[in-house]
DNA sequence: CAAATTCTGGAAATCGTTTCCCAGGCTTCA
DNA sequence: TGAAGCCTGGGAAACGATTTCCAGAATTTG
């Protein structure tokens, strides 16, 4: 006996006391129309005196649904991902859903351990919003017929949802704005070369470089992290002809590259102009303001919440995969100036 | 019959194609010794075979254990909790236990809600990392018996843990450093004063003015945003005699001075010195690099797991309170100078 | 070799809900 | 007035595990 038995209040002690069935007391709490009203604010009243709250785990074991929805990140300290936890968290309890949130920390053992506690759990739905995550682990998650929400990179399968970036748009106005600025020569940080949403980026700007007739060879790799942005500084400073502007491949990245000028002396915008990718929300807080290219978070988890919830409501209606798409825009603040004339 | 029914595996069929009872299997997975090791490999190979997953929900009922724990914040987008809350997920992962992550956003009706929800899934226990929180609404946790822990404003109550801070200490050697490089005046800008943190950090720095004999009057009300500390920024220039250094009660705040004191042309540290609160991770990376006073938020984290794992294990051992302490301490970096002689 | 003891694994109760099925009590209509 | 048809609410069967007993087998002991 555990001392929380004797806060034992189920639906039963509710009944005894209101003098009705366990059912009557069911479908009074669930609000069913079915129940006398009379009955039901006697049920009610037990309820509120003794403060009894119904219990999630017997529901959802009898009901089938949980209630959950997992939402799986590469890590929570990246700061793109806070936003996206917070939305998908507001939405969650609008709409009475719970969610539970992992990360891998880009580490196989803990994608397992994502996907397994998923299961273990019986989520409703899955929102998958790290990029690199492997086939095999998704098959278990389809193989239980999981509902599954991925952003830009899931397999092209039935069941599964995907919300494609349009990275395109927002890349060639960050590559055409530098260009008006009299920007020839514009360096691109890459991010890690693995994910596909870092080649996706990649490409963009080649493209975008390559409507307006510049030439898109100055390319440093990077990683996404803030050091990678403050060496792959160093390493456009060395290049001959020195770049002017530097696009980013994320938020991150760009925030390294103006910390490390800061260091090096190098005046931003006046000496090197600096874009950014996703619009972070710190991205309007640095010194100078960062210009960069926004993917809104917050418009992202709505859709991938919106996303799953279709997939529970339609409970097998129409299970075809469906897309998403997510614009992006460049939004101008205050690291881009007119390119020096050397 | 819902779609998933047709991936209906249970213990049963585990039990049935291995040709044990459902009380061996279970054993089996649990790696009860008492099986026979011949049978729990047969069983395991069953279990491998089909893919199956113990239901957690079906376990939590019975065993009274849901393996879940309460994480309460003010809200996932301040930059002080993702820290914290990777640790704990980290932690979390490692003991078998998920973690039920919860907002307050500063709304009553969101407290409610959260308080509500822990106790719907009958969590093992909750840290509450969110300062300022109704009593009253933590009734219904007490009156549970659900393990709790607070950071810094617990109620004085038997079984509930209290994390205290030693805000005193980073403060004092803060003020201290200001006042090594020949600072006096020295300005203050609070937090939100209907919060016990904020309190306690500006009653720190007072009682550390006091003790080197200077006057702390210059004391500027703001609400640890960014934008407060943009504001604030604007009434201690205004100030005269001008102070020469500013202590921020949180890193926002700092981050807000900087930030505006870029735009009015002031420069940091040349002509004012800065001093934040936490050591966020962007604490580093901001232009310049921020002084702080270090408040560990991964050891905070791991604190708050702890204890909150002592109070299951102790099962009602002794529930009396108990506290821990979290120290804090000053982390030089390049906003701070020598006071410029006027 | 019989009796006592220890092991091992199975049957069944249990956890706290939802929901199906059904029995009465009313209403309605012929 | 009697039969037919709603409503309403109760009894009981799920849901998928764990765990307590308990019986029979295996082992040890006198």
């Amino acid at each position: 006996m555990s001392a929380r038995t004797n806060s034992s209040m189920d639906i039963r002690e509710i009944a005894r006391r209101a003098k009705v069935s366990t059912a009557t007391v069911s479908r009074a709490i669930n609000r069913n129309p079915t129940v006398d009203p009379q009955l039901a604010k006697r049920v009610w009243k037990v309820v509120d005196e003794l403060g009894y709250y119904p219990n999630t785990q017997a529901r959802a074991l009898v009901s089938g649904r949980s209630r959950l929805f997992g939402l799986i990140v590469s890590e929570i300290t990246n700061p793109f991902f806070p936003e996206i936890v917070q939305t998908f968290e507001n939405l969650a309890v609008e709409n009475n859903y719970e969610i539970l949130l992992t990360s891998t920390v880009h580490d196989p053992k803990r994608m397992e351990s994502s996907v397994r506690r998923m299961i273990e759990r019986r989520v409703d739905g899955v929102a998958i919003l790290t990029f690199g995550m492997e086939d095999s682990l998704l098959a278990h998650l389809r193989f239980r017929k999981v509902p599954l929400v991925f952003v830009d990179v899931g397999p092209d399968a039935p069941g599964v949802t995907n919300i494609r970036i349009n990275y395109q748009n927002g890349i060639r106005q960050a590559v055409q704005h530098l260009a008006a600025l009299r920007h020839t020569r514009i360096a691109f940080v890459t991010g890690p070369l693995h994910l596909r949403s870092a080649l996706a980026r990649r490409d963009a700007f080649k493209e975008s470089m390559k409507e307006i007739g510049l030439p898109s060879g100055l390319m440093v790799v990077g990683d996404h992290t803030l050091e990678s942005g403050m060496q792959a500084l160093e390493q456009i400073l060395a290049l001959s002809p020195r770049p002017t502007a530097v696009l980013c491949s994320n938020d991150m990245t760009a925030i390294g590259v103006m910390r490390q000028a800061y260091d090096l002396g190098a005046k931003i915008p006046g000496d090197l102009s600096v874009i950014g990718f996703d619009d972070i929300r710190f991205a309007q807080f640095t010194i100078p303001p960062l210009t960069t290219v926004q993917m809104s978070q917050k418009e992202l988890a709505r859709i991938a919440f919106e996303a799953l919830m279709n997939c529970v409501a339609e409970e097998s209606a129409s299970p075809g995969k469906i897309e998403y798409w997510l614009d992006t825009n460049l939004v101008l603040r205050r690291s881009t100036a007119l390119a020096k004339l050397t």
